[in-house]
Parts: structure tokens; C-alpha cells; sequence
DNA sequence: ACTTTTGTTAACCAAATGGTTAAACTAAAT
DNA sequence: ATTTAGTTTAACCATTTGGTTAACAAAAGT
């Protein structure tokens, strides 16, 4: 069972810390939780990141700098509108499903600490969404696909994409499902979500 | 500005810790706070109410319970699905509205405390999502409405409907919306959500 | 070999925080 | 007018918590 291998101090840190904050968040993790799950001392921590405020940061920073751009990527890829509806959808929720933790995460700390976020998360420049729309508005002035409101479409993917994962535990207990049980359904949803955004368009 | 009208002492905290607890969660609020928010002694917020934990378990009481059966009491009705998934979106869309904070607050408290929140909210009974589900199998026999999984169908109308609020701060610079902008969004959405929904099971 | 730098620990510290207390105040009951 | 019960406050307390320090060990230079 020995867990800890043969990482640095510094690596265990990490290791810990995002254990430790993904699931109990900034304010409700302790330094000493983030000391002990890395079998250290708490010193370490300080001597390592300085302070809680700059680990979290050094945390976040990780979480979210691997989580977004990954999958955005993949609306500036050159596909058909269909094709990067499915894909998206599919490399979403896998990815998802790696780190379930990571949506009521950043969906904290962007309610919490609005502006930080978005400046530490985006920086100067916006999320690649731009070719999305471009390509949704001209397959729709080509009338290729439905008239709606690119915008719409994108939020209506990504809302069925994340929410089962932050209501997991409801939507377990209102269905009387257990952790197998929840990963079929999220499996289907693979194939559903994609479907349905593109029955919306298709004419 | 005197916002402190004539309430009682009780309603004054209680009202205070809504605020505090829905804005910075049961860990980051400071008993401080609540009392501050109150315009009153600390000591009064342990005279009428013990401890933090019971005066947290108080609001949320509150909200839960205030927040999720009076929506769910719409799937009891003796509508049409389509008329039930309607009011349903637009009807929960509205209250979601009213007080913005709840969902991220409640999800949180789901994911932190899942068995505590589910005891508390539900107790023995589950909410009343039999009915809805019954009458669609019903339809779906009948060839009235196309065959889907009902509860997927009910988790995507709850995805499109709570997500985007929990998300709003990234919506809104990502599409460089004012809060104005964003309301008129939403209003949209009312239409779109039900219309989506009723869409995928139309035949 | 020795010095210096880096890594690690236990003990400690000051501030913050949830909670308590005893006294003061208020208003109704006697 | 006095008692009594409920309400409010300032000061206080114990624990927790983020952070520091000084001594120590282990590498890394020299």
C-alpha cells in the first residue's frame, strides 16, 4: 500500500494540495490535511510555496491551465460543425470523468473570486470561440443547419456536459444508482448529449 | 439606506447569514461577518442559535427546502408532459433567477457533506419524480412521444436550466456581456430550454 | 577534510476564530 | 417601586490555524 513512491518533497506537496483543496476547497482545507495526506512536515509547505494563498494560486493555476484549453483546442480544429460537436462532447466528458472533482472546483472559485479568475484563467486573451461561431453563423447563412443563437448552443453543450458531474451525488440518490450504475449513464451521455445538440441544428 | 427596517433580532441574523453563508460558503464565512451583516453582538448570534453549525443547518434547511419542492410539485400536476416540461423550465428558471446563489451553494454542500444533505433535504422520502417518469414511459408505449431515457431527459432539463447561472461570471466574458445582457439571455432561455427538450421527444 | 548550501524537523508564535460569561440594560409582571 | 425574565454587550477564553525559527541532517562545493 505504500503510496508515496519516490517523488520529490515538492511533488508530494502538489500531489497533496490538490487532493486536498479539489475536494474541500480553499477555505475548508487546513495546511496541516495538506501536510499529513503528503506525509511531511507541515513546515515544508511554507518553506516550498510561502504561503496557503500562493500554493492554492500554484494549484489552480494547474487545474484549470490543463482542464480549458485542452478541449476548447478543438474548435479552432478545421472539422465540420457536426464532427466538432461530437468530439467536443466526448473528449469533454472523458476528461471529466478523469478529474470529477474539477467543475464544482472552478465553478467556486469563479463564483467567489470573479475577477482574479478570469484574469488568472484567460489572462489577456479570450478563450479560442471565436471560429465556432464564425463557422456556426456561415453553415446557417448557407443554410446548412438551423437558424439559433451560436452562443445558446455552445452553453446548452456545455451545461449537459458538466452538471451531471456537480449533482452527481442527487442525481445517484433520486435514481437509486451507485457509482457503476452513474458511469453507464455517463457513458450513454456520450452518445446522447452530441445527438441532441445536433438534432437542434440539423435541418 | 436605513436597511435594517423594524425586524426582530432572530430575522435580523437570519437574514444576515443567508447572505453571508450563500456569498462565502459554511467555510469561509466568519461568525463575525453574519453579526457585522446584522448590525449586531456576536454573542447574539450563540444566544439564538448555539453554534455555527446549527445556524448554518438553519439556512440551509431554509433554502433547500424552500429552493427544491415547490419546482418538483410541478411534476405531481395532471398536465401534458409537454405543458409539465414547459412550466417546469420556465418556472424553475424564474426562481433560480430570484436568488442566483443558491445553486452553487447547494452544490457545494452536496459535494462536501453528500449523505448529511441528502438526509436533511429528502429525509426517508425521494422527491416526486415518479409521476413524470410513469407518464412518459406511458407516452413512449403509446407512440405519443419518441423513446428516450426519462431520466436523461430530466437531468438535461436541469442541466439547461441550472448551469448557466452557476457559470455566469465565465458566460458573461467569454461573450462580453453586462449583467444586463446576461438577464436578457436567460429570458431567451426560458423559450429555447422547453423548446429543446420538447423537440428531442417530439415526433 | 571542511565549509556552504539545501532540505527537514519540532517547537514555537501571533492572529484569528468559535464560543462563553458576567454584568448591564430593558420591559413587562407583580 | 420592585422583582423578574428576557435581551444585549464588552470582555474574555481556548483552540485552531497560518506562519516562523532555530537547531539539525544531508548534499554539494571547495
Amino acid at each position: 500500500m505504500g503510496k508515496e513512491k519516490d517523488l520529490t518533497t515538492e511533488q508530494k506537496i502538489l500531489e497533496a494540495a490538490r487532493k486536498i483543496f479539489l475536494t474541500k476547497g480553499l477555505d475548508g482545507a487546513r495546511m496541516q490535511d495538506i501536510a499529513d495526506e503528503a506525509g511531511i512536515n507541515k513546515a515544508m509547505l511554507h518553506y516550498y510555496f510561502r504561503s496557503k494563498d500562493k500554493l492554492f494560486e500554484q494549484i489552480f493555476a494547474e487545474v484549470a491551465g490543463h482542464f480549458l484549453p485542452k478541449v476548447l483546442a478543438i474548435f479552432e480544429s478545421e472539422e465540420t460543425v457536426f464532427k466538432k460537436i461530437e468530439t467536443f462532447c466526448i473528449e469533454y466528458i472523458n476528461q471529466i470523468n478523469e478529474t470529477p472533482y474539477v467543475p464544482i472546483f472552478i465553478l467556486n472559485e469563479i463564483n467567489r473570486h470573479p475577477e482574479e479568475f478570469l484574469k488568472k484563467v484567460f489572462g489577456n486573451k479570450m478563450p479560442p470561440v471565436g471560429k465556432i461561431i464564425k463557422q456556426l453563423e456561415k453553415e446557417q447563412k448557407q443554410g446548412i443547419i438551423k437558424k439559433v443563437d451560436p452562443l445558446q448552443l455552445l452553453l446548452n453543450m456545455l451545461s449537459l456536459c458538466v452538471f451531471p458531474f456537480v449533482a452527481r451525488p442527487v442525481i445517484q440518490l433520486i435514481a437509486g444508482m451507485d457509482r457503476t450504475q452513474f458511469n453507464t449513464m455517463i457513458e450513454q451521455r456520450k452518445k446522447e448529449v452530441p445527438k441532441l445538440i445536433i438534432d437542434s441544428i440539423k435541418k
